[in-house]
Formats: C-alpha cells, sequence, structure tokens
DNA sequence: AGATAAGCTACAGTCACTTTAGGTTGGAGA
DNA sequence: TCTCCAACCTAAAGTGACTGTAGCTTATCT
C-alpha cells in the first residue's frame, strides 16, 4: 500500500495534481485508512505513471481519458488508439514548425541589438512594425 | 476614430480581447462616444498590434508589459529588452527541444501499432510503459 | 421610423493545474 | 507511552490568457 506522497515521488506528479486527477475521474477513487488517508496499489501507480507519461507527450486530459478507455476495453480496435496518437502528432509537427519561424525572429531581434538606447532598439522596432518581419508566423496556441 | 470592431478586424485580435486586455490594463482605457462606445486612435491600433505580434512570438503579457513600460520610457537602455527577447529565445529553443523528442516518440507509436487489437497496441503499451521510451522527456510546460 | 449589426456590461467557463488556509493523521524517536 | 512534526486531508480561490453567454443599448443605413 503505497501512500500518496509516494505516488508522487515515483511519478513526480505533484500531491495535489493527484488528488485533481482524481476528482476529475481520471484516477479512480482510492482506498483510505481508518484515519482517511489515501491509499493506493501497484496498478495505481501504472495508471498514473501512464497519465504522466502521456501529459509529457503533449496529450490532453481528454485525449488521455480516451486512451484510458480504451485500454479498460482491451476488445476495440487498436485503430482508435492509433488515430489518436496519429492526431497528436501532427499537431505536435504544426507546433514545432511555428517555434522554428519564431526562434528565427527572435534571434534576428536578439543579434541586431547591440545595446544602444531603447530608442533605436531592434527588440522593440521589430515588435512595433509587423511589416519588419521575415517570417509569416501566425496564431501562436496549444 | 477607429470603433472597436475595426482594430479587432485590422489585428486579428476578438472584440473581447481587447477588452480583456483594457482591463488589465495592457491597453491605456479608450475615449467613449455620448452612448458609451470605445472610439480609438491610430496610436492605440499600433500599441494593439505590438501586443499581438509579440503574443505570436511567444511573450507572455508580463513580458509584454515589461516591453511597453521599456518603449514608454526611451531613455533607458535597450539591454532590458534585448535580455527579455533572448530569455524568450532561450524558452522557444527549449520548447522545440522537447517538441522534437516527443514528435520521435508519437511516430514511433504510430509506426508500431498496425491495427490490431488494443491487448498488442503499442500505442497503450508505449504510455504505459516508461522504460519503452526511447526520448528522455521531461517536463512538459508553458 | 425601423431594422439590425455592432456595441455594451457582468459574469461564468476553459484547461490543467497551483496555492492557500486551516485542520488531522501516522510513524518514528525519547 | 507520549510527543513531535512531516505528511496528509478538504474546500475554495487563484493562475494565464483568454472565450462564451445573456441580456441589454447604440450607431448606421435605407
Amino acid at each position: 500500500m503505497l501512500a500518496i506522497g509516494t505516488l508522487s515521488r515515483k511519478t513526480g506528479t505533484k500531491v495535489q495534481t493527484i488528488r485533481y486527477y482524481e476528482q476529475i475521474g481520471l484516477m479512480n477513487e482510492a482506498g483510505r485508512t481508518a484515519g482517511g488517508q489515501r491509499r493506493y496499489f501497484e496498478k495505481d501507480l501504472d495508471r498514473l505513471a501512464f497519465i504522466r507519461h502521456a501529459r509529457q507527450l503533449g496529450f490532453s486530459l481528454e485525449s488521455i481519458r480516451e486512451l484510458l478507455d480504451l485500454s479498460d476495453n482491451p476488445a476495440r480496435s487498436c485503430t482508435d488508439a492509433d488515430s489518436i496518437a496519429n492526431r497528436q502528432l501532427k499537431q505536435v509537427e504544426q507546433r514545432i514548425k511555428r517555434l522554428q519561424a519564431l526562434k528565427k525572429e527572435l534571434k534576428r531581434m536578439v543579434v541586431e541589438c547591440d545595446g544602444g538606447s531603447v530608442a533605436e532598439c531592434k527588440v522593440l522596432e521589430v515588435l512595433r512594425d509587423h511589416a519588419e518581419c521575415l517570417t509569416a508566423h501566425d496564431e501562436i496556441g496549444a
């Protein structure tokens, strides 16, 4: 039987976050000691590790919920899980593309700024005037 | 004199977002018509464009606030603006690195899953078991 | 004058947590 | 056995950066 702090340490998840996952029904309700403290089994640790790992891979809690539902009903096809991962992959590729454009722009700003007064600061100049932009960056986002 | 909808269209910012920026003090309080509608000058449009541009480059509203303070005091050194931009650049580079690791992992997951049942699905396996990971990804984050 | 698009306020909702306040429990050392 | 205190508990509010909704009012056009 594991205390919540042990799960926390083993998965690198804040204690509050674990309770939050229980609250939103992503983790099962944990058993309790006589005094009301949560106690966990290994399988709970596995589930939490799954969740954290998926979060680190950029899945939303909603996607993770789908994935967990999937693995709770192992009869269903793998195709569903695959399409979730694929969807995620597309998103990640998009994000990388965007960030690389931003990086280029920021680098240019930083390189061209050589410590004069704010009046002729390239950083502010570039930010002020979108036309200065070398890259067509659009919406930032999740 | 520009109506809020005009600013909205010209900068690609939702009307509510402009009002939100006013509310948190990032935009000055706009003048009003007799009927209470906001009316803007060109300089307000410029300021909003600056904010949106910086947002698109990934700056937080707090950083943008700093940047705007800076450009309101043009006597100050450019170094501050530079260091804000540099901070941002570092963050963007970090994010790119992480996302590239995630991409690799997701790609592997998708490739290894070839449509069997969930029982032998690699997608779920990879997510369940961190040891399967090819990449050392850490914390996901802002 | 009437229609209606665009504006207004105030407040709730989103996501994925984090923080705070204030109290209780469990296990280890004296 | 007693005491201590780190670790636990709940409930509620806060975060960032908006977005959405309800129910009004205003500006503009015909």
